[in-house]
Parts: C-alpha cells; structure tokens; sequence
RNA sequence: UCCCGGGUCGUCUAAUGGUAGGACAGCGGUUUUUGGUGCCGCCUGUAGGGGUUCGAAUCCUCUCCCGGGAGCCA
C-alpha cells in the first residue's frame, strides 16, 4: 500500500530507507522484514501499526514478511496468544501459513554463546540481581565490574554447561555479556544474555533451563531467519548498538548465514482517548470492568472487530499517518474517520429508534372489519450504491419514532416534530402533530398526528416542502432489538495522565444498554458481524455472537453529542 | 545529573536552500426524502535567539520543550 485513491502517501521514511539501500545494493536487492510478537496477550491497535509497516513495506519491495514468535520467556507466554494473535492477524489482512518461533532457534542460540564465551565476550557472573543492576550504575554514574567478570574461559563455559543442565538455582548465575561497564549506553554495561527458568516452555516444554533474553535473542533470531530490515518502535533504539554488537561478535567468530541484518526504529502509534498498555488492559478485564479481552469496548483487534471496524479502514488508517521518529498521539477521530469512509459505501441503511416514542395516526384508514389497513412503502437500501436495492416496508397508523425526535417546546432551528409541524415520514406521508399525550410526571407517552393521503411517498402534490424527513418503525411490524452505546475507547486524557496511574483516573468508556429499540422487521435478515447505519444515528455491528445486540460502530459525522450541542446551543 | 532521539496549523503529515500544501478536527455555505453522504469556502503553523545566504522550515550555533534509557520483560 502507498496511499489510497484519496490520500498522497504519508511519511514514511522506513520506504526511503530500503529505497536507499537498494539503490546501493546493501542487501543485494533483498527486502525481508519480520513481526515479532511476544505471545503473552492479545494484539491492540498499536500493534496494527507495527504490522502495516512489516508487511506492507516487504509487500512494497516484492520482498517477504515473517511471522516470528518471540517467546524466549517461559513465564508469561501461552500457545493460546499464538493462535489468537495468528486468529488477529489473518483478521487483519495478514494471514500466516507458517509462523517462525525463536525458540526454534534456541541450539543455535546456544551454540554461538558458546562461541562468545571462547572468544572472551561472555561471562557466567554468579551475583544476584540486585548486586549486578547496583554494579550497573546510573545515568552519568560510573559502572562497577563484576569480580567474575575476567574468571578463566573453562570456568565460564563449564558453568554455562551446567545452567543448561537444569543444575543451578534460577537467580543464581547468569551469562553477561563483557563489553563495557563505563559505556554512556546502559544497554551496553554487561548485559544479560542468559537467565534460568525451571519454567515449563509452551512449546519447549522442559527441555531447556536457560532462556535468552530479548537482546541476546532478537538480532540473531532475525540473522538467522535472514530478515535484512527489522523495523522496530522508538524504545529499543538505545538496544540497536548492542543489536550490532552481537553481531558483529558473531560474524568475526563464527560467520553469519546472511548478510547483517540492521535495526530500524520508528514511532508506535499513539492514539487520543486510547490505552494500549497491557497492564492496564489487562486490570480492565481481570477486575470485569469491560467483559473480555474481545470486548467492543477494547482497543484490541478483536474487541474492533467486534465493533464493527472493517479492517481494511485499519490498514488505510496506519497507511494514511506514515512512518516517523517523532513521537506523537493521532486522534482517534482520524481513525474514526476511516471507518465511516468505508462504511458509508457499503452499510445498508436501516430505520431504528433506540429510545422509541409512539405516535398514532388519527385519521389512519380501517378496512372493513375495522382494522388499520397496511400500507407499503420503498425505501432505497444504500444511497452510495443503488445496485443494493430497494426494500418494501410496511406503514400503519402506529408506528414509533425516536423519543428525540419530538419537543413540545422546541428550540430555535429544530426542525422536526412539534405540536403544529408538518414533517415527512420517510418514503411515507407528510403528518402533521396535533397533539400529544403526558404521564403524570409530564412525560410524553403518545404523539398524535394527522397524514395527507396525497403525500404517499413523501412528496405532495401541491410542492409544499417539509424541513425534515424522519425516520419511523411501524409499531406492528417492529423488531425488539437491544443496542450497546458506549464512548469512544477509553477516556485517558485529563487528569489521568498528571496523577500518574492511568487506570485511577481511567474512565473506562461508558456502556449505556438499550434494550426497548425498535427496529425494522427486514433487521433480522442482517447477518451476524455485519455493519448496518441506523439512519441519523449512526454505524451498527451486528454482534457476531448474541443475535440481536447491536453495538455502536461508530456515530455519523455529527455524533450525538454533536447534535446534543447543537441544541443546547439553540440549533 | 548523564547519554540518545525528536520538535511544521488543534492533531497527524508534505515541502530537504526557492510560493509553507494536504488530511482529520472546527467554522460557514450548498445539495439532499438520513441533522448522513457529496460539493464549495474559511480558519490557524515552521519552539525561541543569533549566524551563513540574493533567498532558510531546511545549513551552523546557543537556548527551551517533549520522548526514551540503569529487568535475570519484550
């Protein structure tokens, strides 16, 4: 992807990179990038950006895209991430075949510490933790060098040796990598390239006691795999001279099976009123505030599509805000924005009311028997594409209206029912209010209107125009549906950020379930996961799982709040 | 405190020494049998100071601001 039809490509300084480098044949020509995830959770939003960027530059320079596992810490992964996150990301636009696993390449791994180790690049350091991240010193704070730091090379390897085995306490040693304590770079004060685990690996299982860490994994896992870009976010960037120290250390030992791959960091994405961080994802779901990881709520993919966010708006999306360093927050609304660009053109419309209202029609015809007669009106399915078709749908003198819809006392620019008004009822009649109906608490519970016989369709014959056209759902025929609103994601801008814990401050975006909607008999042919727009109200997602729940999509450009606004301010 | 990276409309992003442009958001108008869509218009920006240059968002310099960095997490 480069851009849309609609949209000039956006940064992305990644393409110029691998432009560059194949114009000075770095890589001989070759384009190979990878998608790291670690399975201990479920993919986000954010990772949608990361994805885009892997596969979508490979895409770009007939290169290729690796899916690759980065499970190489025993304690928090789970073969159920592996399939949810290959679930997601088929989901996505990106299905993978065959996945990579860097615990694949855990002998390898082994063996070239090995080779470190021989050489004098590495050292087993028998310390405890709080002992060597002291030695480690601080920001323009002198490093201490471990006293195993320069024991005899048999000793460290007999020791490596010996972790493998499953013979030492986890805590107990480690392997360190000896380059240099006084570095300015902390990544670059001796670190850690083997712990022990006694852990059961989920897809290991027992076999290994030792595992390695990110740093001592990741670049070798991408040499290995050949990958020649490994485009990562901002934060690892103070880890890139240690991504190359590894490998350089290796290729002048040992030899490496392709060219060096190097490491690229670009921002993540950040997004307003959206949080990301799996801690605090994690809390919503463990304490039940939202009712699962694939809650509409969420900003995982699954919790989106759930929404009813097409995927391809998601790739448009990341496509559209380009790739840079500069650290920076999209608005959500920009995302937003895609979501209804796609769904405009496809989403059949459908009349709802999700705070119903009833209104008779006095002067309604009965037949012979007295009964209200039935009339049929068509009504267009989706404007952006009359290839859609038409629909029949059945008017009486009954029929429900949104509660919003009718104001006895209306404010200056309101244009739809009031006592006195004439207004069309879409593909219908021209009515006009001549009354309404209070409870004791002043509440309208009936609306009572007259209609023109001659308007059938909603045009009169003598020309005279109506302000407003609504919408209506006949009594009779209307379909019980229940609907989930709720705010946009999740609320974290304000005060959230200033106090420090996000999730205190946290309003987890607010669920308002309405379970008296009325809708259009034709609503139960909707296909479950399928979006419809509620007209005037917005984008729908029929839930995949519960058959009639529907849940807000996204609102029309003017949402209710919006409209809310405009009224209050009078319009 | 030290190191690294970044600073262009409200937001994201173009312009890489030669007219600061686009999208989203906002505002106004228009079309419309959805207060939707479409169309038209408006609005606001180069963090600050010095310097180089005919000419600086772009190059140099100082300052300011933001992000990341001291896991046996990734």
């Amino acid at each position: 992807m480069s851009g849309s039809d609609d949209h000039p490509a956006a940064a992305n300084f990644v393409r110029e990179l691998v432009e560059a480098d194949n114009q000075s044949g770095t890589f001989g020509g070759r384009v190979q990038t990878r998608f790291p995830p670690e399975p201990n959770g479920f993919l986000h939003i954010g990772h949608a950006k990361a994805i885009t960027v892997d596969f979508e530059t490979a895409a770009e320079f007939d290169g290729i895209c690796r899916l690759r596992f980065d499970d190489t810490n025993p304690d928090t992964e789970d073969t159920a991430f592996v399939e949810a996150i290959l679930a997601d990301l088929a989901w996505l636009g990106y299905p993978v075949d065959e996945p990579l696993y860097a615990s694949d390449y855990f002998e390898q791994l082994f063996d070239w510490a090995v080779v470190l180790v021989e050489a004098g690049h590495a050292y087993v350091d028998e310390q405890d933790g709080d002992t060597i991240s002291r030695q480690r010193g601080g920001y323009g704070r002198p490093g201490e060098e471990s006293p195993f730091r320069d024991r005899p090379i048999a000793e460290n390897l007999e020791r490596l040796a010996s972790m493998r085995a499953g013979e030492q306490a986890e805590g107990s040693m480690v392997l360190r990598a000896k380059i240099d304590m006084q570095a300015e770079n902390m990544q670059l004060r001796d670190p850690v390239m083997y712990r022990i685990r006694h852990a059961e690996h989920h897809r290991t299982g027992d076999r290994w006691h030792i595992y390695p860490t990110y740093d001592w994994a990741h670049g070798q896992s991408d040499a290995i795999e050949g990958t020649t870009h490994s485009l990562c976010t901002l934060e690892f960037e103070s880890h890139r001279p240690l991504y190359d120290w590894f490998l350089e250390r290796i290729a002048e030992s040992s030899g490496l099976p392709h060219d060096r791959p190097r490491q690229t960091e670009f921002a993540r994405l950040g997004l307003t009123h959206t949080v990301t961080s799996k801690r605090v994802l994690k809390r919503l779901v463990d304490e039940g505030v939202v009712d699962g990881w694939d809650d509409p709520r969420m900003p995982t993919l699954r919790g989106l599509r759930k929404r009813g966010y097409p995927a391809a708006s998601i790739r448009e999306f990341c496509d559209f805000i380009g790739v840079a360093r500069t650290n920076s927050r999209n608005e959500i609304e920009l995302l937003e924005s895609f979501v209804r660009r796609r769904l405009n053109a496809v989403a059949q419309r459908r009349m709802a009311v999700l705070r119903p209202v009833r209104v008779v029609v006095r002067n309604w015809p009965t037949d012979k028997d007295g009964d209200p007669i039935i009339e049929y009106v068509e009504l267009v399915n989706n404007p952006e594409n009359e290839a859609d078709g038409t629909r029949t749908v059945p008017f009486t003198g009954v029929f429900w209206i949104e509660r919003d819809d009718f104001m006895v006392d209306p404010p200056p620019k309101y244009y739809r029912l009031t006592p006195g008004r004439e207004v069309r009822l879409r593909g219908a009649y021209f009515v006009t209010c001549t009354g309404y109906v209070t409870d004791d608490d002043g509440e309208v519970t009936e609306v009572h209107v007259t209609f023109d016989p001659e308007t059938k369709g909603g045009n009169a014959p003598d020309g005279r125009k109506v302000k407003s056209t609504m919408h209506w759902v006949s009594a009779e025929h209307a379909v019980d549906v229940s609907v989930a609103l709720y705010e946009r994601l999740f609320a974290v801008e304000g005060p959230g950020e200033a106090t420090g814990d996000v999730f205190d401050d946290l309003h987890p975006a607010s669920l308002e379930l309405l379970t008296d909607c009325k809708a259009e008999p034709v609503l139960a042919d909707t296909a479950p996961g399928e979006v419809v727009q509620f007209e005037r109200l917005g984008y729908f997602a029929h839930d995949p799982d519960e058959s009639m729940l529907f849940h807000r999509t996204v609102g029309l450009r003017d949402e209710w709040a919006n409209i809310q606004k405009r009224r209050q301010s009078g319009g």
